[in-house]
DNA sequence: CGTGTATGATACGCTTCCGGAATGATACGG
DNA sequence: CCGTATCATTCCGGAAGCGTATCATACACG
């Protein structure tokens, strides 16, 4: 059946994706830290704390920290919204723009070889 | 440029896949343990507790912990290996194939609604 | 037997992460 | 101004994960 097929080539796109991340990936993040920088590369800014952490349901204190060890590594940037000077825009880099790029080009690659009909 | 296209889906199906996992995931998996368990799902048996920490790169606690936590949802199950009584096979459950059964509709839905070509 | 080796589980100390509460800074309405 | 609301951050006690070292058990083999 090519349902059946489509949805086991998902698995391995996504078994392959996460094994890579694990033994490659330089950072060892957590579940809930790629989540957050992909949301803050993905989805269109501007980006809060509150804002990401009602997005990805999670707390506030569990997106500053994930802000910490992203921006640690350079990933992103906070900036302080002029306008409202009580809220952090959190902003692209270059740095963190180059590793999504990288893992995507993984996961675009492994799903090459999965076969994606 | 289609290549640019491919890989920012290929990030924004991996964003849906996590977030996902974050807040619907009733059992709130780490990326290893996911990994172990997409391992024993979709590569060829027998699977130990060696062989899994091998060909993931981690260490034989950290896989017995995974197991653990995945053997209490009954997402596998643990089976002395009567051949040879030192060893572990991690078997499949039905509980699990329905849990990675749901999470493949939800990537290939995800899959489907950025655009695949 | 006995002795060495291999396997998975456990003990331990350490680090990281968690959520709720408390805190500090800023905005805004009266 | 001043009180209240709203940001993000920090604090704190607890939970969970990690790797190293160690253990009990099981095999291999002389």
């Amino acid at each position: 059946m090519s349902i059946e097929l489509k949805e086991l080539q998902a698995l391995e796109l996504w078994r392959r994706t996460v094994v890579s991340g694990i033994h490659r990936a330089t950072p060892d993040f957590s579940q809930r830290q790629v989540a957050v920088l992909l949301s803050v590369y993905l989805t269109p800014p501007p980006h809060t704390v509150r804002g990401l952490a009602q997005s990805l349901h999670i707390s506030k204190p569990a997106v500053t920290r994930a802000l910490d060890r992203l921006a640690g590594h350079e990933f992103l940037r906070r900036k302080v919204d002029e306008a409202d000077r009580r809220s952090v825009l959190i902003q692209r880099t270059v740095r963190g723009s180059i590793f999504l790029r990288e893992f995507a080009e993984l996961i675009v690659e492994s799903g090459r070889e999965t076969g994606e009909d």
